[in-house]
DNA sequence: TGCTTGCTTCGAGTGCACTCCAAGGTTCTA
DNA sequence: TAGAACCTTGGAGTGCACTCGAAGCAAGCA
């Protein structure tokens, strides 16, 4: 059940690059790490705080990530470029190994996020609008010292 | 000295509606606080780091902002947006205090903070289409629940 | 004049997201 | 079979950006 929840989740991301094809994936920490820019610790500490859904072992006990897993953290990693709470994330997370039932409260839960990116990519356009005119205005400033704008 | 480089900087900017027209613009903490949304501790917390280029003081010694205050905090809030650490806007209230001859090196500064604008605006986007994906997806498995994406 | 609300300072506390440490077990190359 | 380089854990530490507290002074109103 979990595992189907999560590859149902996985067939609605694109399709995406992985170092080894299905079957000889399996991937030490320092793998991924070199892989997705995190740290190995943060690996860690993803699976501490329940936001990696499960990672397998090795028979000695050392984990062994899967292309999935490189999936999933690619995700996270987005949802963390919009400034996500990991907390919220984690619910997501949770949602995922709940099983089918829960798919109308991952999508809602997406919405939210979406609605929260359309907001702030309004607010950096805007941002980038005052930049604009500040940069114009040293830009001129520095060309004609005697004070253009007064 | 002082003044003048933050006037001169304040002629860069578009122009905006203030709470009370030039002259009798005394505010007090409590009355930016509720205008800008900062809270008075934060609003004191700035000024000690440097980032509140010069606030007057009324006879006894309570903060007195004016028009101008207003829009340097309204400039920070756009950079705060942005993810822009806190000393970098530090150092740009720095540059404003020393005068014309940081003309070039505020310039330079904006110019970065521009580029970092736009390249997070170009994260988003593509976390927006990911997102639009996933819901695209719980949307149609929600309609047709027989697994329409196999 | 008294009362309430607001302001002052500086240092300490908070919450988030990591980031690191120590002590010990595992895996790989020579 | 040695040694280097990796991995494990729980818990403690870090850096950022606030956020709050306490003691005392200031301002405005009945």
């Amino acid at each position: 059940m979990e595992s189907t929840s999560v590859k149902t989740d996985a067939c609605a991301s694109a399709p995406r690059a992985h170092p080894r094809p299905e079957g000889q994936d399996r991937y030490t920490i320092s793998e991924v790490a070199a892989f997705t820019g995190l740290t190995a610790h943060t690996l860690r500490w993803y699976e501490r705080i329940g936001l990696m859904p499960h990672v397998d072992r090795s028979h000695t006990g050392q984990r062994r990530f899967t292309n999935r897993d490189l999936d999933w953290l690619a995700f996270v990693s987005k949802l963390r470029l919009t400034g996500m709470p990991v907390a919220d994330m984690v619910r997501y997370a949770e949602l995922l190994r709940e099983g089918e039932h829960t798919f109308e409260e991952r999508q809602e839960l997406l919405e939210a996020t979406r609605r929260d990116v359309k907001t702030r990519i309004a607010e950096l356009q805007d941002t980038l609008a005052v930049l604009d005119h500040k940069i114009d205005f040293y830009a001129s400033a520095r060309r004609a010292p005697e004070r253009p704008c007064a």
